[in-house]
RNA sequence: GCGAGCGUAGCCAAGUGGUUAAGGCAGUGGUUUGUGGUACCACCAUCCGGGGGUUCAAGUCCCCUCGUUCGCCCCA
């Protein structure tokens, strides 16, 4: 092996996984063009600064796991590769002005982000997120529809054993009240808590609930609930949102101890988790973030988002299914004049919709037939010195073995009928 | 940042401290060269992640280091 090799936490993806990744983007950019959502693409590399601000200074994101280094203006400034695609989304909204147009914006992005931490399974240190983000609406149905988006896309793909949490974490407001009393409640507890919670119950105790410290959690299990804490305009959002769901028939379950790590967070927060996953079992989570816009300087207006975690969707999608042979025609031809015709055909046959390979080993027609076979192509076209000669092909469907002999133009004019025969085959594999 | 496991060819993988490092898949060439997944033959690791040590002798034991996997924290 070589010295050099990728850095730890990132990997290459190979065309073998590829079409997973095709697939994916595929299927999303469908369900989200017809919701009308626009793509945008902002910069990986930010000012350190609008992450501090818009995570949060006393996140883990934030607090240790930022890619973060001087650029080479003077004086150097403090670049961050980006942690995670809203709070760039965000930046540009406010910096471009994307609010003077009004209504409400809806717009999705994917790209690589990174977070220095260490690898395990479904994390690494360069990830990619798909995310969506609509900005300008508080109206409950902008929490629903990015949610039910987040599951089509999710089902359309065929996951199974998916599970949607659902939490309020309220306002600003009721998030204060309901500090002072979780700390009120812990505080008599404190010399039993991890070490972790300790820490935790002065800088931020709302975290202390999904502690997987037994003890902790057998304490938390009694802790006031944050629903019980919700002003009367975070209640009636929540109840909203959870009939809009019910009216949608999406299933969720209500977990008051569901707290996300960013601290933009409002109101409706959520998760959706997968049972075939290891301990990364998030594939999708995001929530409100009224506040964010007016934090990062920009004018108060309240927006929805999530985020789709795309290694742990490919993980998931690489259990149930495998990628259909995508091949129509091997070409397999032996001898000078054969193997410029085959060349020549092949062309064709792709100018004709059809995806080709052309054998190009030279080595005998045992050998060729070898490869056609494990390339798990529909058909092979077979020229030899005999049809070479005669200007015709001889076309072999793999699965039957049925072979025929046909003029090369033959076969050229009955572009229609080959791709319908080829269609019947892919349907049967 | 912390904890545990692992590191033998492109991949999977065997290998009581003792001489030339099993096997399988894939690959390459061939079996007198035109028909395939499941025939046969040959080739395919001077070397066991790297460094140091113990020993007459180390892939095999010890230490360090790097990488990797899973987990903790946290998140997608």
């Amino acid at each position: 092996m070589g010295d050099i090799q990728a850095l730890r936490g990132t990997r290459d993806i190979l065309p073998d996984e590829v079409g997973y990744w095709q697939q994916v983007e595929a299927t999303a950019q469908q369900i989200l063009t017809r919701a009308v959502y626009q793509e945008i693409r902002t910069p990986i590399f930010e000012r350190t600064e609008l992450f501090e601000r818009g995570i949060g200074e006393a996140t883990d994101v934030v607090g240790k796991e930022m890619y973060t280094f001087s650029d080479r203006a003077t004086p150097p400034r403090s670049v961050t590769l980006r942690p995670e695609g809203t709070a760039g989304v965000v930046r540009t909204f406010i910096e471009r002005s994307l609010y003077a147009q009004g209504g409400v914006q809806r717009l999705w992005y994917t790209g690589p982000m990174f977070r220095y931490e260490n690898p395990q399974a479904g994390r690494q240190r360069q990830f990619h997120q798909l995310g969506v983000e609509v900005i300008g609406s508080a109206d409950p149905r902008a929490d629903a529809e990015v949610i039910a988006i987040a599951t089509d896309i999710l089902q359309s793909l065929g996951l199974k054993n998916l599970h949607l949490t659902l939490n309020s974490v309220g306002n600003l407001e009721d998030r204060q009240h309901y500090r002072q009393a979780l700390v009120d409640y812990l505080t008599p507890y404190q010399d039993q808590l991890d070490p972790d919670s300790q820490e935790r119950l002065s800088r931020n105790p709302l975290r202390i609930l999904d502690s997987k410290d037994k003890r902790t959690q057998e304490i938390a299990q009694n802790a006031p609930s944050i629903l019980d804490y919700l002003g009367s305009y975070s209640r009636q959002h929540f109840e909203k949102v959870q009939q809009l769901l019910s009216n949608l028939e999406i299933n969720y379950q209500l977990n008051p101890r569901l707290v996300r790590g960013l601290d933009y967070y409002t109101h409706t927060a959520f998760e959706i988790q997968s049972d075939d996953l290891g301990a990364q079992a998030t594939v999708c989570g995001g929530g409100r973030y009224d506040g964010l816009v007016a934090q990062l300087s920009g004018p108060d207006t309240p927006a929805v988002g999530w985020a789709i975690g795309l290694e742990r969707l490919i993980l998931l999608l690489q259990l149930q299914k495998l990628p259909v042979s995508l091949l129509d025609f091997y070409v397999v031809s032996r001898g000078e004049a054969a193997e410029a015709q085959a060349l020549i055909l092949a062309q064709k046959l792709r100018h004709s919709g059809f995806s080709v390979e052309l054998d190009l080993s030279g080595s005998g027609f045992k050998k060729q037939f070898a490869r056609a076979e494990r390339s798990r192509a529909i058909a092979c076209l077979i020229i030899g010195d005999e049809e070479a000669a005669s200007q015709t092909v001889k076309l072999k469907w793999m699965a039957s073995k049925e072979q025929q002999a046909i003029a090369a133009v033959d076969l050229l004019a009955m572009t229609d009928d080959l791709h319908q025969q080829i269609n019947t085959f892919r349907a049967t594999q």
